[in-house]
DNA sequence: GCCCAGGTGGGTA
DNA sequence: TACCCACATGGG
C-alpha cells in the first residue's frame, strides 16, 4: 500500500471518529502565537489559564507584553509552567514582530520558507512552535510535527526516524496535497487521538481507530 | 508521591 | 552530530 494512501486512511478514520476539532483554540492569530510558544512542553489546560491571566491584565497585544517588565509577565503566565524561559520567549518574539510595526499581516506576506527562516531565528521559537505559527496563525499550509504525532506514526511503523522531525514533515508534505485546511484538521486530530487514546504509558490498544492500519 | 503534558536552547564529547 | 540537562506548573 502505498504511503500517501496510508496517510489518507489514517486521517478517515480519524475524522469519522472525532468529527472536525475547529483548531487552533483562540480567538485572533496572536493568541495563537502567544499559546504556541506558552504550550510547550505544557498540557493546554494549563496554558488556558495563563492567556486568561494575560486577557484580565488587558497585555495579550505586542505594545502591552513589550512594555511589560519580564518578572510581571513571568507571574501572569504561571501556570503555564517554565514562565521563566517562557516570558523570555513572549518578549523576544514582540521586540521581533517590532520589525514589521506590529503588524502580523506583513510579517505573514513572506512565503513559508522564508517565514519559517525568520521565526527559527527568534528565541524560544523552534521548528513545531514555527510550523503552528505558519498553519495556525498565518493560514500556510504546512504540516506541524509534534510529540503525538511521532508516537502515533511511529506505532504504525510510518516513523522512518523516531525524534527526526523532518524527515518525519516530509512522509506528509511529500505525500499529500498542500491544503492549508486540511493540514490543520489533520494535525489538529492528531492531538485529539494521542491525548485520548495513544498515550505515553498506554500500549498501542487493538480497539483504536488505527490499529488495522499498522505496517 | 509519581508520571506526564501540543519543546527549546545550551553545554559537552 | 548526538546525546544530556534545565526549565516548572497542574491534573490524573
Amino acid at each position: 500500500m502505498s504511503t500517501d494512501h496510508s496517510l489518507q486512511q489514517i486521517y478517515q478514520r480519524l475524522f469519522e471518529r472525532y468529527g472536525p476539532q475547529y483548531w487552533w483554540p483562540a480567538d485572533e492569530p496572536f493568541e495563537v502565537i502567544v499559546g504556541a510558544i506558552l504550550t510547550q512542553s505544557t498540557a493546554w489546560t494549563n496554558v488556558e489559564k495563563a492567556i486568561l491571566e494575560l486577557k484580565k491584565a488587558n497585555v495579550l497585544n505586542p505594545v502591552s507584553l513589550r512594555d511589560l517588565p519580564t518578572d510581571s509577565l513571568a507571574q501572569l503566565i504561571r501556570s503555564s509552567g517554565y514562565y521563566n524561559v517562557k516570558a523570555r520567549k513572549l518578549k523576544a518574539f514582540v521586540e521581533w514582530l517590532g520589525n514589521y510595526n506590529d503588524s502580523l499581516e506583513r510579517m505573514f506576506a513572506s512565503d513559508i520558507p522564508q517565514l519559517r527562516k525568520e521565526l527559527l531565528s527568534i528565541y524560544g521559537i523552534g521548528q513545531e512552535t514555527a510550523d503552528s505559527i505558519i498553519l495556525y496563525a498565518a493560514r500556510k499550509p504546512i504540516f506541524v510535527i509534534d510529540a503525538y504525532t511521532h508516537r502515533i506514526m511511529d506505532r504504525l511503523g510510518l516513523n522512518p526516524d523516531y525524534g527526526n522531525y523532518a524527515a518525519l514533515q516530509t512522509v506528509f508534505m511529500s505525500n499529500l496535497t498542500h491544503d492549508e485546511r486540511f493540514f490543520n484538521e489533520y494535525h489538529a486530530l492528531f492531538v485529539r487521538h494521542g491525548k485520548e487514546v495513544c498515550q505515553k504509558s498506554s500500549p498501542f490498544c487493538d480497539g483504536c481507530c488505527l490499529s488495522n492500519l499498522r505496517i
